[in-house]
DNA sequence: ACGCTTTTCCACGATACTGTTGACAGAATT
DNA sequence: AATTCTGTCAACAGTATCGTGGAAAAGCGT
């Protein structure tokens, strides 16, 4: 649904975009100021005052950045996301056991939540499948960069219980499932520099799935 | 905040409300309807409209039954996640062994989900952290009933620290929010009749928590 | 100091939602 | 048959939001 040059501001933004200057530092700031506000009040019930109250300036002077919420919401996530994706791809490709990926891709993910805190957690409280059609296009990239590491636990996982390294306890879709539920669900009580690091979550939630609670005797 | 009886429709509710005839009957249509419209759309996203259109009535007829869209989030909501919590509190005091109790608090909530399915997923998807100051006393009592639910997760934990039949692979909050982890997260893949049962999901999380993934060998 | 460009702001129209009001139709009661 | 009760509806006011237009302000190059 892109506007074809809507007469003024979008033509003022096309012609402030590819010569980028202190342009491209002010979004910036504009992203970060948004993703606070979107992380305090989530996206869909967060107001295009409140990011510009954060920053202290008027409303109207966003759209000379940004067409629209949806807009800045895509330039906020987007980047991150494929980088995780492709972070999951990496390990569940590297030539290692099924066992040690497993362990890996969950600290990896942890870590990767810790260092872009708050951003990814807005993403992961949006539920993608409620998005409007009007932005179907993203949401089905978006959605297939979900799948590729939701896919990416599942094919270790698959691995894991072919070469019997890992047991047989479900279907290999419903473990994954649980393992980023783990995950996913640090954005209800994840703080960095609260309680336990990003890295210990990591772990010991690794150690949960992998090892488990029982002890042996 | 409750108003001191504005004129009409809330003085027909209080007239209604005593005898109860048909009236609670078509409340609880209210409700099932509220119910799949918030499934689809989310609390906040959902207008009353929506709800309205979902029964083919006119929106104004939903505030002969409720008083705003708070009221009827509460009338579905409240008396579920008590049971639950109070289920929750139940394992926990009963005289079985830390690791039976684990075991059987993630089938019974994972159970619990699939049998009051879309209702508890509603509550899960808000966040309660974020509702407005208006509703604070009722946020306060539910976010109690969520602090007993993880109680019941974490003093189980501990107690199998104890006694040594769980390895200390963390502290028995960030484990607990893991298993809860898991068990919140089904609210984006489960749907009854589809894929695994709620039994099965969590016999698997147990498992997965409990057991762990690692083969022996 | 003067133009020109970049950036910001005030004000507007449009839309959507909430909660309320007073009136209206059918059933129950007298 | 008349009247109250129950449930419904169309319409209104109040508020919040979004995106746009045009004008003011700030930079900056000469």
């Amino acid at each position: 649904m892109t506007k074809k040059a809507s007469v003024i501001g979008q033509r003022r933004k096309a012609a402030s975009e590819d010569s980028s200057a202190s342009y491209q530092a002010r979004r910036k700031e504009i992203c970060e100021a948004a993703i606070q506000v979107f992380h305090r009040q989530g996206f869909s019930g967060a107001s295009l005052s409140a990011v510009a109250a954060e920053l202290g300036i008027d409303r109207a002077s966003l759209y000379y950045y940004f067409s629209s919420k949806d807009e800045l919401f895509d330039a906020i996530t987007t980047s991150v996301l494929e980088e995780n994706a492709a972070l999951a791809r990496r390990i569940a490709d590297s030539p290692i056991s099924p066992r040690r990926k497993l362990r890996e891709l969950v600290a990896a993910m942890m870590v990767s939540y810790g260092e872009n805190y708050p951003l990814l957690y807005i993403y992961i409280r949006e539920d993608l499948r409620q998005v409007a059609d009007s932005r179907s296009d993203w949401s089905k990239h978006m959605r297939g960069l979900n799948r590729q590491i939701e896919n990416a636990f599942i094919e270790i996982i698959e691995q894991g219980y072919e070469d019997r390294s890992l047991r047989r306890i479900g279907s290999a879709r419903m473990v994954a499932y649980g393992i980023l539920g783990m995950l996913n669900w640090s954005h209800r009580w994840y703080r960095p520099g609260k309680g336990e690091s990003a890295e210990e979550a990591g772990r010991t939630f690794a150690e949960l799935a992998l090892a488990g609670l029982e002890s042996p005797y």
